[in-house]
DNA sequence: CGCTCATATTAGAATAATTCTAATCTATTG
DNA sequence: CAATAGATTAGAATTATTCTAATATGAGCG
């Protein structure tokens, strides 16, 4: 694929980059288009804010740890990434916000995504008056051959 | 209810809080046997390391936190405690190692169970080969009224 | 019982992940 | 382009947890 010349009629890295943050309310600084583009432009992933930190430094975006929390949990506030909590001490950040849940492989710490048609939850109460369901985590935890 | 003649006939926390010990083959110490007690004689319950740490100390009973660390840990090992991971950087121990599920009021931090029955995942692919399914964790989260 | 030793416990230091702070920058708007 | 609200930053601070090395203790044995 060739450099373009600029029109905007077209998804380009940047110019979605650009769009989500607009659509999002957020203003849209260097380091956070950088951080949308690693983030969003090779499909679902989960990362953590280390990780994604040092993929910023491999690209050679300067941006400080700080920012990297401060901008996932913006995102995850804008509904573009949600947290999902499967070890204790460790946060991942999952691009893919559809109904789906996840496998975790507890070896090796990684996270793969189960559809979520494949799982079905029977109906239960929603608890005490004046809560509501925010969200449903089904995570099946996957250890090596020895089955416990 | 009075001070008893020493007999070994009945479930006494101190009796059983032994034989707890003893069938997980964990030497019952001081600290091991009063923190048995704290866990398992009020039924079913989620608790943190800080706050088992603080019910002992309540208690009069002298455990410093890193024992406490072992012991819960030890006691997930035996399969007398379950581990519970809904919050980043803050763990739960269930000391209901049965069939069940999770409410989680994020609000307030605290956690209900769900009976196993209640709830239902349609089955699923076991992923790759040389794993196993260790167990499947469903934790409903619940937010106050405003539904997200 | 009292020794011995493997096992536990402990205080405190160390680590890891995350959040805070206050100073410095930078989009946005007029 | 100046003003300013909002963003970023380095580094300190906080929180939960683990590690370390020294000390204590339960279990088995004579």
């Amino acid at each position: 694929m060739t450099i373009m010349p600029s029109t905007h009629a077209h998804a380009r890295p940047y110019a979605s980059a650009l769009e989500v943050l607009r659509a999002a309310k957020l203003r849209p600084t260097r380091q956070r288009l950088a951080l949308t583009r690693l983030l969003f432009d090779k499909g679902d992933r989960h990362v953590t804010a280390e990780q994604l930190h040092g993929e910023a430094q491999a690209a050679a975006v300067r941006v400080s740890l700080a920012t990297i929390y401060n901008t996932l949990h913006q995102f995850v506030g804008a509904g573009l990434l949600r947290e999902v909590v499967v070890d204790p001490g460790r946060s991942y950040f999952d691009t893919n916000v559809g109904n789906h849940h996840h496998f975790y492989f507890e070896d090796t710490g990684r996270l793969q995504d189960i559809p979520g048609e494949r799982v079905s939850v029977a109906e239960l109460p929603v608890a005490p008056a004046g809560t509501s369901i925010r969200r449903v985590d089904v995570i099946i935890r996957l250890g090596s051959e020895r089955g416990r």
